[in-house]
DNA sequence: ATTATACAAGAACATTTGTTCTGTGTCAAA
DNA sequence: TTTGACACAGAACAAATGTTCTTGTATAAT
């Protein structure tokens, strides 16, 4: 993934300038430093640096601009301690609709939403996010309307993993362990220990993901 | 060299806002987290935080403040970061026993156990400890078996309030929703929309806590 | 009672700042 | 030659943002 000079340019003096400042540049003075004087060209190549996964903007904030570590999805973002691990919220989880799937091409850092975690909660190192669940229909899985449910963007699943599944068939998410029975079956095993397991074909589902946490707030 | 009341919320404020945003906030946001709509207080108040050496500012420089290392509030116990919260996990919580309840003296570095969590997950500010789940008697609460409950030692419940009730004749620690229904009834209300109440007659139960916030690691 | 200081409030204004719009140039591909 | 993508430029505009001004209250010292 390469960067082309003004760009590179333009990251070296924003690092520059927080390290002098304390706060971040204005986009004219990020101009002067890349020898433009147009705020187009500013905002359009740092808004190229953000979908790289450089920095992040804030949405018409003045000096909004947040360098990131290093360029790739999602990471720990800008926090003093490894131990937070910055989690973006892509969006709502709905048993009528596939899970939002993170487009590698995509920051995730146009999301507005985040949420801190900590390495107590989250031990994975890979790409994580998180969206919030809306409605009954995971109850199933002892997961509540509001919960935060955390997940890996994993379809390569080992039995007793706890899957996001999309039902082509029923077109429904799901969210409930994975066992392979055979070559042909695959049991679906709600979390609540009272209830039922569903049995599908393989090829009527999709593995969208895995669960690796649940938070709930009251 | 005292603050203000005003002046610390402001100082805390200021930290907070860079550690999550990553740049600073404006003399309006920082005015609406000191609970002033007034650019003239907020400004007058960090020219003395600037004066006293815990910030600098820039002149007519949008989110021109830079807090400087000396002057900073006391950290949170053990950790870098304003950000974390440290809550002890002071044992289990299971159906047959009461839950146990911190003797108001803990501190979290006297415990073995605890869990790093975030304010993203938890503004409280009082006294928290957190209890693992033993068993799979809270499932009605939406809570599995080794899921870990953070929880406040505030006994004075309102309606809607998910509280750790023991009920006595029973010998059972129940987490339900908690509705008054009269002066001599209680209702407990599962978090599980398609399980009925129990009610009980106050004095058969001991508030013993509220749960507020349930983390789930899978 | 008066004065000084600290702290506050709201309004008005000026400046800073980011976004949008329109247009241009270069280069590669069709 | 035409088209599309990429990068750029400048102007205009809207919004964000900080400063200044005027006024007020509370408290302590004189």
């Amino acid at each position: 993934m390469t960067l082309s000079p003004r760009q590179q340019a333009m990251l070296q003096f924003i690092r520059e300038y927080v390290e002098t400042n304390g706060y971040p540049p204005s986009i004219r003075e990020i101009g002067e430093a890349a020898h433009t004087s147009s705020t187009s060209v500013v905002s359009y190549n740092l808004n190229i640096l953000q979908a790289k996964g450089y920095l992040t903007r804030g949405k018409e904030i003045s000096r909004g601009v947040r360098l990131l570590q290093t360029g790739s999805l999602p990471e720990t973002v800008g926090d003093p301690s490894d131990m937070i691990v910055r989690v973006p919220v892509l969006g709502r989880i709905v048993a009528s609709e596939p899970v939002p799937i993170p487009d590698d091409n995509v920051s995730p850092l146009d999301v507005e939403d985040s949420i801190a975690l900590t390495r107590d909660i989250l031990q994975e190192n890979g790409p994580v996010y998180a969206l919030q669940v809306k409605g009954e229909s995971m109850i199933d899985a002892l997961i509540h309307d509001g919960d935060i449910v955390v997940m890996k963007p994993d379809s390569n699943v080992r039995d007793g993993d706890l899957v996001a599944a999309w039902l082509k068939v029923e077109k429904a998410t799901t969210l409930k362990r994975f066992f392979w029975e055979g070559k042909d079956r695959v049991r679906l095993q709600p979390a609540n220990p009272t209830m039922g397991p569903i049995y599908v074909h393989p090829s009527n589902l999709e593995i969208q993901g895995k669960v690796i946490a649940v938070i709930r707030q009251l």
